[in-house]
This record gives structure tokens, C-alpha cells and sequence, in this order.
DNA sequence: TATTGTTATACTCTATAACTATA
DNA sequence: TATAGTTATAGAGTATAACAATA
């Protein structure tokens, strides 16, 4: 007689995506967006770009291309991010004199703000979307995905 | 002295992302969604035309709504899908007798022998993605990913 | 009046290729 | 020659609104 085992239940329709760890990952990560969007009404802000805010404000004086690379965007569709963030006023985009290539950004007063209220209801979004679990079962799932996070291609 | 912990340990420059699950559940996502274009290069299959043929391989006669219900897909969006995946004779569309307004859908051969390769690439892309996971972890995973599918909106 | 499917449309994200200016 | 940033462009996913046919 089997113990207690675990099953790959087959929900609802799902056919052979059922089991497919890629196929509840874009799922899971659908509805986590969803949330986020509704999270942030009113502050005209996306996922993409307050990740932008958060590194550099993290890294003051940091490179555009840096921060493409740490999260993941190609240098080409930066561009028209960095110039939304400039022009709204959230960081400052200068020359970096020790390569005159780069640009240094760095996070203005009103662009700190503007994190903060991010971040604010972002913890609010993420306590919504993580109720129910567990301090542990949040600790896994960070590092389940973060062991997941490591195959990625690196950005040309 | 504190016994061992689980940390949430600051990882390369993501500043305040670090601990937040929606980051890492986009680039885990992501990582995947990479990972999966490059499996099926040759079978100009994408994620949603897979998705869909799965559906209507395991539900024979299944409506063009009730799959969109089943995978998150709008109405609107349905329709260019279904189109596709007609045109190429993966499967038929035929007016359902029962409610006229609606088509049921089937599955050819060919759509199955397309699903059946597809599978098993997917199986291959999968594992690979999954290199060094043990059995508990993936089936954990599967776990938490479903505790937050549930949250999601449903679907217009 | 509600639902199925359709059309039209728009926005975001992602990707590639070719260009410039510096290094 | 390699790298930082730019421009142009294209594909895919996702969203809304308005419509026709049927229930």
C-alpha cells in the first residue's frame, strides 16, 4: 500500500501541459503581473522600469549598460526606457567621464520617492499574491527560482 | 550564536528586487520561455499553439472559449490562434450542432503528430531546465506555482 | 439580455541589424 | 577591433471596445 505520495495532479482541462514546470512558471508569473499592474495604478510605473530605479538606486553612478545587464534587457530596448526615466525626472543621465562612451545614472530625489511608493505597494501586492505561504515556503520558492534564473542566455 | 538561517541574500546588484518573488518569477519565466523557443526551433510552434493543441488533444470537440477559459487566453486573441493552427491542418473547426454561435475544435493526425514531437522536446527542455532538481523539489515547485495560479483574474 | 466568435486597434516586451562615437 | 549607446524595425503577447449571429 503506497504512503502518502506525491501526485502531479491533472487539473482542469490542462491535458499534458499538467505537469510542465515552464508551462505553470509563464502561469504563476501571468497572474503575479496582473496583480503588479493593478498595484500600480496611478504611478505610470511598469515592472521594467522600476527595476531600472531600484539598481540604479542601488548603484549610484552606474553604467546603462550595467544595469541592462543585471536585469536582463538588451542594450537597444534600454534606450527608450533611460530617456522615459530621465524625462519624468526620476534619474539624471551624464556623460561618464572616466568613458566618454557610457552614461552615468544616477536616481534623483523625486525618482527616490517615486521608489519608495513602488516599493510600498509592491510588498502590499506581494503579501496579496503570497497568502497563505509560509516564511519556508517563501524562502524555497526564491531559491528554486533563483537555481531556475541561472540557465539564462546572457544578454548580447 | 543563530543556528542555520535562511537568508535572503542579496544577489548582484538587484537592490531592492533581491527579495521579491515577482522579479524572479519573470526571470525564471523568462529563462524558461528562452529555453523553450530554442527546443522547438524547426516545428514553428510557439508556447500558445502548444498549449492550445494540448487542450484539444485531451478534450475531443472542445469549444474555442472554454479553451481560451482553460489557458488564460482572451476571446479576441483566440481567433488569429485557432486560425493558425487551422491553416496548417493541425486541427479542424467545425460548427458546433448544439449552439450554433460556437465551433467545436479536434485535433488532426497531423496535429497530434506535432503535439507528440513537440512533447518530447518539451520533455527534453524541461529536464535541461531542471538539471540538479530532485524529484521533491520540482514537485514542490509545481506546488507553489499552483497556490498562485489561483490568484489570477479570470479571463473575459 | 447574455454569450460565441470576430474585427480593429494599441501597448508592451523582446529581438536583430546597422549605425556613431569612443576606447 | 571591441564596446557603449542609438536608431529602426519586426514579432509576439496581451488588452479593450464595438460588432454580428445565436442563445
Amino acid at each position: 500500500m503506497p504512503s502518502v505520495q506525491l501526485m502531479s495532479k491533472e487539473q482542469h482541462g490542462l491535458g499534458a501541459l499538467g505537469p510542465l514546470v515552464g508551462y505553470h512558471l509563464r502561469r504563476a508569473s501571468g497572474a503575479f503581473a496582473a496583480d503588479f499592474a493593478a498595484a500600480m495604478e496611478g504611478t505610470e510605473m511598469r515592472q521594467v522600469l522600476i527595476g531600472i530605479l531600484a539598481v540604479v538606486s542601488g548603484s549610484a553612478g552606474i553604467n546603462q549598460g550595467t544595469v541592462g545587464r543585471i536585469l536582463g534587457i538588451k542594450r537597444a530596448n534600454m534606450v527608450s526606457l533611460i530617456n522615459e526615466l530621465v524625462e519624468r525626472g526620476l534619474i539624471t543621465r551624464d556623460v561618464d567621464p572616466s568613458d566618454r562612451r557610457a552614461f552615468a545614472l544616477n536616481i534623483t530625489a523625486a525618482g527616490s520617492a517615486m521608489l519608495g511608493e513602488c516599493l510600498s505597494r509592491i510588498e502590499r501586492h506581494e503579501r496579496n499574491m503570497l497568502a497563505g505561504f509560509t516564511q519556508l515556503e517563501k524562502a524555497t520558492l526564491l531559491d528554486l527560482l533563483g537555481r531556475i534564473e541561472g540557465r539564462e542566455a546572457p544578454i548580447a
